[in-house]
DNA sequence: AATATTTTGTTGCAATTGCAACTTTTTGGA
DNA sequence: TCCAAAAAGTTGCAATTGCAACAAAATATT
């Protein structure tokens, strides 16, 4: 949330959703939020906590995204739209909706903060789209040892460092890479074998180059 | 770039590019075009004709994106940082460079045209990220089948319609989804056979459903 | 029109993977 | 601290896939 009002004051923050198209929602624990619109929103959780389950075809399902105070979600910025998706409170949550298109078709630019708003926005779309790039480099890999390899480079280049703290569980890693899980553990275990990396826990350190 | 400067006269463009960082370059056919500079930038084609070209360590050569004139690339778009890409013209190109950072940190907002460049590259980046989740989408599918049928229904729903034009070839296809091309074809035949589909040349015809 | 190049289709085979079923370990509440 | 639930590890086996090596068809080039 920092980010989407980086350098706009909580004045000025009032001020701009007044005349955006904003709407604040509440949710009791366990609801599933739906939108009522088709229209693009931006999403922000003020309260609570959500989270983004994908149920497929056989009725598995998976946690995509977890929400928390201060981030945010949206049409434009992940693929909620998909059917299989739902999003689901897990606690008493406040969202506060912007209405995507009036962002763009609102004309007035003698407010600083409306276009340092839009900037902000610009800023996250593009940290989005290297999300993404990083993702599509990871599963465009055709082997699970070159998945997992790549997803270690693209974290030690991040970091600086041949030490890697997953981010989440080995179960999420799988379904981020797209691979099975346990296939994906046997491959884990030959890395170790073959001297490539060592584990601890959520933790991997890399022997290699 | 119609939409980059979308609402924005040819004079307003001019004025732009003098307030931002902005440079022409050109390059004679069979360059490889290099960034000279580590920073984020957005280029346009202005002029020419280029390829984005992948050569893996393997040797093997893919083209992943052409660029012409009045297409935009750049690091914030694609992932041409990874190292095994290379950006070659076919023809002699002239290229815009804008300096990411410029965009941002120019603090005038009494130009209307300055919000509205920066209005149609939050444009341009959210429907990006429409493109990338849709492919995210068809490569987390586990078998060639389902990334197939994936890509189909994602281009049925956006045409509206049950005849595919495939917008480019079957080897290009394959790397889009990132099989193996002959793999790809074994499974187009099998969905033939069984008579989910029919093809001729690079048109498809969906009979389920 | 003839030739070269690229694309497409086919198939055997070996390697990789997903799946299922199970055990062990870790984590998080009560 | 104990218990339940979730996560992680293991392994056999069948299905899927990549790879290689072709032939045929379609496109480009001269």
């Amino acid at each position: 949330m920092e980010r989407l009002f980086y350098q706009i004051s909580e004045n000025e923050k009032e001020k701009l959703f007044r005349f955006l198209e904003t709407n604040i929602l509440t949710f009791p624990k366990n609801t599933i939020m739906l939108s009522n619109t088709k229209d693009k929103i931006i999403g922000i959780i003020l309260k609570g906590y959500v989270q983004i389950v994908r149920t497929d075809y056989q009725g598995n399902r998976t946690i995509i995204e977890e929400l928390e105070e201060g981030d945010i979600f949206g049409t434009i910025l992940s693929s909620l739209d998909s059917d299989e998706c739902e999003a689901i409170t897990k606690e008493n949550t406040k969202v506060l909706i912007i209405d995507y298109n009036s962002i763009l078709s609102y004309q007035n630019t003698k407010y600083k903060y409306y276009n340092q708003f839009i900037k902000n926005l610009l800023e996250i779309t593009t940290s989005k789209i290297e999300e993404k790039n990083e993702r599509i480099e990871i599963l465009t890999k055709k082997t699970i040892r070159d998945k997992l390899l790549e997803y270690f480079n693209i974290y030690a280049k991040k970091h600086g460092s041949k030490i890697i703290y997953l981010p989440f569980s080995y179960t999420n890693l799988a379904d981020y890479i797209a691979v099975d899980r346990s296939a994906m553990s046997r491959e884990l275990s030959y890395l170790k074998e073959e001297g490539f990396i060592e584990t601890k826990g959520r933790k991997i350190t890399l022997l290699y180059k």
